[in-house]
DNA sequence: TATCCATGTGAGCATTCTTTCAGATTTGGA
DNA sequence: TCCAAATCTGAAAGAATGCTCACATGGATA
């Protein structure tokens, strides 16, 4: 694994403080847990989808219509930002004669949530 | 404010459960809140970005150039992205001299990552 | 079986995102 | 002043994203 790029888009020479770009590189996480991090966060990044994730937070579950009537967009729309929460383990679904309830997979989305509200009422 | 949807997609007549869907609409986070949200969460969710900001929780500080050889990419790529992290507060910028160094904003930036990472690593 | 209804899915379009490339800006030093 | 070094920036290409539309699937009921 070579840690210099070729073009010469890169410090010209080398590194400013090679102690601390050492530490980095060797401290840096896997690139697995990148992968997961990402897309774990960008499941929590769409409007859409925050939206529903709130609504399952304070009604326990929630079909897929009514949960298109509470974010206000097409059932298809729902359909397929809910398939993407249930690939990225967010939410779950139970079945129930022809409908299914969707409900959050664990707490701690609802702990992410939360989280990231603190942060984001502070600025 | 109309709470129905004209087009032919969604529930066809009306609400599976009028009661859930009435609390979840009376309770949903208002739309700046979900705005907010939105845009921390889409700043960790780009794989460059989370090595970036996982880069800073190990190293204090760390000038742009540094931080391109941990990434391994270009200079203007990780510019680009530090602006980004920067306008969203995510990062702070320090000048000295002709270089900038970078390190994070606050510590709601590394709960966030850390919880994030407790939650990914669980599947 | 035949039909309806809630949900799931694939294609397509418009939009947004990430990176590269080329060049601008700013600072320090000869 | 003049140049080199570190950083910033705009444009553009390629990929990814979110929605709509049309249709498929699966279960309930007549």
């Amino acid at each position: 694994m070579d840690t210099t790029r070729l073009d010469g888009d890169v410090c010209t020479v080398h590194e400013i403080d090679p102690e601390a770009v050492k530490y980095a590189k060797e401290h840096a996480l896997p690139a697995r847990n990148i992968e997961r991090l990402s897309r774990l966060f960008s499941a929590l990044s769409d409007p859409t989808r925050l939206r529903i994730l709130h609504a399952l937070t304070i009604s326990k579950e929630l079909c897929v219509c009514d949960l298109a009537i509470v974010v206000d967009l097409s059932v298809s729309a729902v359909s397929h930002q809910l398939r993407l929460l249930r690939d990225r383990d967010l939410v779950r679904a139970r079945r129930d004669g022809r409908m299914v309830h969707y409900s959050l997979a664990d707490e701690h989305v609802r702990h992410l949530m939360d989280t990231g509200v603190v942060h984001a009422n502070e600025g």
